[in-house]
DNA sequence: ACCAACCGGTGATATGAATCATCTTTTTTT
DNA sequence: AAAAAAAGATGATTCATATCACCGGTTGGT
């Protein structure tokens, strides 16, 4: 269910740092949240772009769809991350799906008033290439992961992801299934089970369902590496 | 050899039309041009970004080092085409290596100064935003082609980049080695070279040496698609 | 002018990982 | 509450493509 309402506080985001506080009230009266819960889709791929979109809280599956039920999860967007920054200034579309891993608030803002901003504000902008800039840098390491990596390398990363980049521990608990861990790693449900099975047999990792331990960070890290 | 010298001429780029004169001249007093010949290569990954650099003329190629003379070529730049935005402005290193595959002349530019541009100029700083965006969907779609597409799609994509993007014209030469080609395909010398006789039995394309005619078009579009 | 290194090409072999099949357990739908 | 669908798991089989081993021809270095 997709709760909507405008609201105060929308921008108390860091990034509009950046902003005047004209820019800022500009911003606020021109954004609205809406709040997704878990499996909702926010945004579909080959839709045109419209609105700036900015996670307040929650959790964002990026994905892209194929043919025959076919995924490929590209990252996992979490709090103050933009959504969609490179397909609205990219091209007219959005090259990618998201989706609410976890209830999210997702913040809208309009388009040719965040296009104001961009170009009159250089902080701002500055702070945009940036972002930018580094998501490019990110989506590229995803993928070389994927289409340079063996198996064991590629389940690494996925739990690196998580540990290092998501959760900021080394013990957590997978937000995804099986099928979308296998699809963030670019393999099959049964692939990534069984590796991660191994992890578990060679005590890399503690397995219990979704929660993970990881025992040997160094292993994990050569393997990984090694790819 | 690289020739090294200072161009009043340097700034007749097309991007380079955002500029007010001021910034214009700003720009040509603090840049140069280098030529490199053939195989040279421009900047190492792993090195500090220094400069932003743009190619007046030729044909570079980008690409990551991998272990035990590994090589993935991630992209064919031409002419206009900034190098490293990305990495200069995602970290602090260049994430990829270039190397001209024609003699190339590259216009280095002081990154202050064009800091100081993109923060002042919101014109330019869209066309940058715009820049990097498309740049960021490139190589994304490139790496989807060569992790998640068999064989015979990742060499209709290789030929269709040639064909379409880089030479504009369904008759061509290749640029590059078929070691190179297959770095560029995501595989092996030998699956590459296996894959593209089968396109020239099947006579999909005409092949000599290194010059290549699409005969149907259609059907390289449509091994693309299907991957 | 010669040797080494690289290039394009082809066949045989090995192997990583996808696919298929099946089962149990959990979750969702009606 | 029952039925259907999805999730987790494991074993057997298949397949695409990398690897290995060559070959002759060309290129580049000293």
């Amino acid at each position: 269910m997709v709760t909507n309402y405008t609201d105060e506080d929308s921008c108390a985001m860091p990034f509009f740092k950046h902003l005047t506080s004209e820019e800022l009230s500009l911003v606020k009266n021109n954004s609205n949240i809406v709040v997704y819960e878990k499996k909702e889709v926010i945004f579909r791929q080959n839709t045109r772009t419209s609105h700036i979109m900015c996670i307040k809280s929650g959790l964002v599956k990026i994905y892209k769809e194929g043919r025959n039920n076919r995924y490929i999860i590209l990252k996992i967007a979490v709090e103050n991350e933009f959504l969609g920054l490179m397909s609205i200034y990219g091209g007219d579309m959005h090259q990618f799906s998201a989706s609410a891993i976890q209830t999210s608030e997702i913040c809208f803002i309009d388009i040719n008033v965040f296009n104001h901003i961009l170009r009159s504000n250089g902080d701002f902008s500055f702070h945009i290439v940036n972002q930018l800039s580094m998501d490019g840098l990110f989506i590229f390491e995803r993928l070389m992961s994927q289409s340079h990596k063996q198996l064991p390398g590629r389940i690494a990363d996925v739990i690196l992801y998580f540990s290092e980049i998501i959760y900021n521990n080394n013990e957590f608990e997978f937000p995804l299934t099986r099928r979308e861990l296998a699809e963030l790693a670019g393999t099959t449900k049964e692939s990534f089970i069984r590796t991660l099975a191994e992890f578990k047999n060679d005590k890399i990792i503690d397995l219990d369902g979704s929660k993970v331990k990881i025992n040997s960070l160094k292993i994990v890290r050569t393997l990984s590496e090694l790819g």
